[in-house]
DNA sequence: GTGGTCTAGACCACT
DNA sequence: GTGGTCTAGACCACT
């Protein structure tokens, strides 16, 4: 698992860190089951506080995409609640606000939308039975 | 235009602000060249600081969606550049990878996709003539 | 003489007003002698106060492009002391400072440079004895 | 690094922290990667309030000459986009147009123009071999 | 009457 | 120890 922290970047590590964990399921660099490096390890090898990646895999387990055990450390195991969902159309609805409130086409949002998804496309086909006919 | 706020949430006052703003514009209930209210009004109504109004303001002017002046206050203009559509689609790509990773159903995404943008589809509609051969 | 003026931009217009009259001169749109519109009727054609404009033509009185009387009104009227050069300078050294800093190529500032003199060339040939050989 | 403030002066003071360092960037004395002071300790230096100092640090920042972290402080990190650039040369215009609208000589714009740029020349005369056939 | 600047200072977030 | 957020409030600039 490729990971890119811009230290000295804007964001939270944390979070950045977090955000590379769920684009790597995403991209199904990570599937279910998979472990994530150890806190101590990934910390090592960015130069930075294991605090700061404890904080990462946190709140990933709180997000409900990994869990933590001090056996197996963290492992990917997605779960949701509504809550989660619901959490996640509002962040939707404030993208696509964005989108709108700067007057940016409608084809061209679709396409952005359509190009994103083909780019996590195999992660269904991997999980789906391998059916014929999907052309396009 | 309504709006609200969650003092004492996680977010930042002066972010909950903006983001109300864009949600606005986005629905349509602000308009390019309305007017939002002033800032001291804005804070009194909610109990804040001017500053923090004042904050978001700012963003929002720096995010291309309002002007300031001190003859006409904060007025809807909106405008983009590359870099924000850029780092727009950094953002959706963001939420969809939630969405994947999390496993829900494409179904699901493409009906919450279609739904929001429904929500502010009306912006197109007001403002153009409910008729074919929309030329120019 | 053109005047654009962006009531609800950023700048103040009292700022605009003098910008544009010091890029009409620089242009020679203005020359030495010629009267600009008396105050109250540039203040009409934009409908704006009166005192705004009175404000942006004591700033240039006060910088030395322009006198002030009540009989002719407001004549351009250029004159310079050794502070306003060295107040020059400072300017033009910051804005050279922003191109460095930013790291914009030598070769491009060069051409901007060029490019932004050649546009007020005109100014010198006018007043300067029309010699010949002057190519390129 | 010097800096210079002018209390009580026409300028604000955060745009006197920011013409300062724009300054020391395009002189060299502050190199990409450097840390800027931090702010309250700039603050205390000058006996201004932190938040004044933040003002600056936030413009340079929006600006693309600094980034800024909780981590890491200031740091110098430039960046531009095609629309700074063009700000930029509207910039150099405006002054330009002054020097010609005031009759300064040709000869003499050109001297300064010269002597601003050689002041900062170090920049890439230091970064760069002294040397000739300078490919990539 | 609008936003802008600046001070003063408490408390928080990140590392 | 760094910057970030927020309140409180004085005074200023522009129109």
């Amino acid at each position: 698992m490729r990971m890119e922290l811009d230290l000295g970047g804007e964001q939270p590590l944390y979070q950045q860190i977090r955000d590379q964990v769920v684009l790597a399921i995403a991209a199904g660099t990570l599937r279910e089951g998979d472990n994530l490096p150890p806190i101590r390890e990934l910390a090592a090898e960015f130069g930075i506080h294991f605090h700061t990646v404890n904080k990462a895999y946190d709140l990933l387990r709180q997000e409900g995409f990994i869990r933590l055990s001090r056996k197996s450390g963290a492992v990917v195991h997605t779960s949701r609640s509504e809550a989660d969902t619901e959490a996640w159309q509002h962040k939707l609805r404030l993208v696509l606000a964005e989108a709108v409130a700067k007057g940016i086409a409608r084809a061209q949002v679709d396409a952005a939308y359509r190009a994103v998804l083909a780019e996590f496309e195999h992660r269904s086909s991997e999980d789906a039975p391998p059916q014929s006919g999907r052309h396009a």
